[in-house]
DNA sequence: TAACTATTTATAATAATTATAATTTGACAC
DNA sequence: GTGTCAAATTATAATTATTATAAATAGTTA
């Protein structure tokens, strides 16, 4: 945790920005959340917990300024809220989702999985990748498990009515 | 253009709604510009000019009404206005976009191209795809023109300067 | 024609985000 | 240490996109 800190503060600072005391607790809140998907509305009542003085618009400044330092990524899932994610270390691409369509489950796929992919669109199109955005939309493992339960169960409903 | 507003008329009736003159006309307006990735606001106006009475409300009604039923397809590049988008006729899935970052054009991708990825994801993590956003943000044919042309102009100014 | 339902209009409300002005903080020169 | 300055923050207002509501309209069926 403090390492990431640290190498978070060296990037602000290569490009003249401070670590603020809001900006940290900001991301400390990231880091321990890192495996959801927050909004900016959620950061702010996290942090608060931290920082209780925190404006709303400097979590929002603060995520900005993540997101231009690619040390967050801002995603929209089409639910009208923004929602910031942070980057793997080291990683050069956005992680993938697969959001579930029964449950709204989102899930992290850090696998790269499209270089062919790239390849493919920086030959055939002439379009210089650079990043990229991929959610797949279905039904999570768990939704489908409980769909086939409830077939079985209708199936034996059915079962006891013709018998 | 016809034939494909009969279409949509078929399948809004095969759900029970009516293609009104308000849902005609933003029909027709997301036809002849298929190739814009248009928001409601940019909808509105242009159908204004078709039916000046028409409210925005019914507007975004018909744009979610026609998502609903996979006729166009709701996406947000991360501007925070959410952008509607014609479906290809037959097409089963939602085709993938080319976004520049620098001069902010939005190419079309028509082809699959996630056939093999999709099966890992299935097999792999369990998930069911029904559907995908694909996105590749980068530097389009243009502008990667545009940008080797000024290297060029800037090594011509070297030389001059050197000899 | 009357009654009914779906749809639309006009408007208000909400929700997310951004802008503004005043205040605070922290770094650096003296 | 004190004064100065720029960057950052706070509190609040404004803006923008979107959705909800109530009244009016249109089209359909009895």
């Amino acid at each position: 945790m403090e390492h990431r800190i640290e190498r978070i503060k060296k990037q602000l600072h290569a490009q003249s920005y401070k670590l603020t005391p809001q900006r940290e607790a900001t991301v400390r809140v990231l880091l321990e959340r890192e495996e959801d998907h927050l909004s900016a509305e959620d950061v702010y009542l996290l942090v608060k917990e931290k920082a209780p003085e925190i404006g709303l618009a400097t979590v929002y400044r603060t995520l900005e300024l993540l997101s231009e330092l690619k040390i967050v990524d801002k995603i929209n899932f089409g639910d009208g809220v923004s929602r910031y994610d942070l980057r793997k270390e080291g990683a050069t691409h956005f992680h993938h989702h697969l959001v579930c369509m029964e449950c709204g489950s989102v899930e992290e796929i850090d696998e790269d999985l499209l270089e062919d992919v790239e390849k493919i669109v920086q030959t055939d199109w002439g379009f210089k990748v650079k990043d990229h955005r991929l959610t797949f939309h279905g039904i999570c493992r768990v939704c489908q498990a409980a769909e086939k339960e409830e077939d079985l169960e209708a199936a034996a409903v059915q079962v006891n009515r013709t018998s």
